[in-house]
DNA sequence: ATAACGATTAGCT
DNA sequence: GCTAATCGTTATA
């Protein structure tokens, strides 16, 4: 008999990014589908936020890729990257300012054996979601999760409260894998958690060189 | 129109 | 530690 989880509601996600990410640790992403339902306790998160932030999708502006950014909170934002991974967030910030938390990592609480089957070559069950595309395929999480509103009890994904983190377990450090604001420390995870991924610096861009040729016709 | 690259992962040295 | 895989998004021409 499991006890019923509190989901977090719209104004739990709105505050800055800064603020909902360490809030996120110890929550539960829930996923239903028809194979089954599969939850995970989040370990790791990273803030991205505003048009001033260069590692942000929202850097640039509005685009429909990042639309969902824009608010309102407590959506998800899924995005596919490298032709083959899909990354999700918790859309926060509305008020005209983008904003959303990368779920990074997290400890698979509900679902075993469904997240095991979705993820056939992790070699251990602390790795099933160690990292934020792994994190989406246990979940069974791709496109047509953009936007789906994580705070509504009808929804095939949901958010729910967990067994709240000591302020002293939580650390943070630069966020992983991107090339630029590595300085700001906008990383947060659950000190001693075995799911947490392993810090690692973005690659760095190589000069544009141009086109070979003009095209003539 | 076209090239470069990415909020990654798995597999190999 | 290194790199292939694989394609949507973005910048530039």
């Amino acid at each position: 008999m499991t006890t019923a989880r509190r989901l977090l509601t719209e104004s739990d996600l709105s505050p800055d990014p800064l603020v909902v990410a360490p809030a996120l640790l110890g929550t539960v992403l829930e996923s239903e589908t028809p194979d089954g339902v599969v939850g995970v306790r989040l370990v790791e998160v990273e803030a991205y936020r505003g048009l001033d932030d260069p590692a942000s999708h929202s850097y640039r502006g509005r685009t429909p890729r990042n639309e969902v950014m824009w608010g309102p909170a407590g959506r998800l934002y899924v995005y596919f990257i490298y032709g083959m991974h899909f990354c999700a967030n918790v859309v926060c910030l509305t008020d005209g300012v983008p904003g959303a938390v990368l779920l990074r990592a997290g400890e698979v609480v509900e679902g075993l054996e469904l997240a095991r089957a979705r993820r056939p070559s992790s070699r251990s069950d602390n790795e099933l979601a160690k990292g934020p595309a792994r994190l989406t395929g246990v979940l069974g999480l791709e496109r047509g999760h953009n936007g789906v509103d994580l705070t509504d009890p009808a929804s095939p994904v949901r958010l729910l409260a967990g067994d709240p983190v000591p302020a002293g377990s939580i650390r943070t450090g630069p966020r992983v894998g991107v090339a630029t604001a590595i300085e700001v420390p906008w990383r947060y995870w659950v000190a001693g958690s075995p799911a947490v991924t392993t810090y690692r610096r973005g690659t760095k861009r190589r000069g544009r060189t141009p086109p070979a040729r003009p095209q003539t016709r």
